[in-house]
DNA sequence: TTTACTGCAAATTATTTGCATGGAA
DNA sequence: TTCCATGCAAATAATTTGCAGTAAA
């Protein structure tokens, strides 16, 4: 078992010149506004190679293996180490602005957090590809179990596996 | 990334001695023929660690930690290592007397399978408790969904992550 | 000039595997 | 006797952290 001491350090800077640096649609605005709060609230500075990292975690806006958005972003940035990946998908999470994972794989996933509403995934267990979709049924029968068992619920989380339609053409 | 390469025995043995020794209640019967046609298949001997494992894992009931059952475990079969737990419960998975959970935690959770109904979790965030539950009304809006975008689903998790009614009580 | 940021290597955690030895068939 | 099962230690995999040098404010 993991134990964790975690020391933090408050102090104010501005944040400016990250919100000046990375170019985000309008979109992923008030997400970028609470991790501009966030590094605001720990004093974080600016970081040329976080905010890369960022900006192109947010314009891919896909579902990330670190293994996977390291590749990616060394070609960019040379000379960028894991860990760095590491510490600033862990300041996204911590921040609200991304969500972590784990499809039946032994890595995290981490996925950006830019829509208002719940969203579940159907995983495709012969491409890897990760399918988005939000049902309100699901949600309503989720909530009346939960009521049924007087249970707060916080959280939830929903992967379907199979096989994707693409993966099933392809088969043939 | 993690790459596998497994190397299979196969050989008759005959699985007898297990299925004598270890007593289990009716509902586990065909979970447990299972093990032993597994076990049949692959050569493997009858053991009397394993065969406490097992007998102990399926009469808790509980959705184990490896540690756990180690702690637990080495109470009734002192010098156990942590292998042999790991081994036999792998050995449950591949056999399918046993499934895993991540339950947003970083060690895995193996769960007895006894009963024929799917079922999803309650997972209390406080006190670690975990409900189990079915509801054909979030099946149907799952089978939809997976229609609606050709998916052909092979398995599904869900895991509804709060505060269960025993801890929110005792908050009070 | 202070203090955060980064890369690297070492540490941690969870899990698996190699090997010598004990035990089942 | 044969060959699987086990414990232990070492290996692996994913992730975190300490530290010394670099770069923001």
């Amino acid at each position: 078992m993991k134990m964790k001491v975690k020391i933090k350090n408050k102090k104010e800077v501005s944040p400016e010149r990250l919100s000046k640096r990375i170019k985000i649609s309008p979109k992923n605005r008030n997400g970028l506004e609470r991790l501009l709060k966030c590094q605001a609230k720990r004093g974080l500075k600016y970081s040329k190679k976080r905010a890369a990292i960022i900006e192109y975690f947010i314009k891919a806006d896909r579902h990330y293996t670190v293994e996977q958005l390291y590749n990616e972003i060394k070609e960019i940035v040379p000379n960028i180490g894991y860990s760095t990946i590491y510490r600033t998908l862990r300041l996204l999470v911590d921040c609200g602005m991304a969500r972590t994972h784990h499809f039946g794989e032994t890595d995290t996933r981490f996925e950006l957090v830019h829509k208002e509403q719940h969203h579940d995934h159907l995983v495709c267990e012969k491409c890897g590809r990760i399918i988005e979709f939000t049902n309100n049924g699901i949600e309503k029968f989720q909530n009346a179990v939960a009521k049924e068992h007087n249970f707060l619920v916080k959280n939830r989380e929903l992967q379907i596996f199979g096989v994707c339609k693409r993966c099933q053409q392809r088969k043939r």
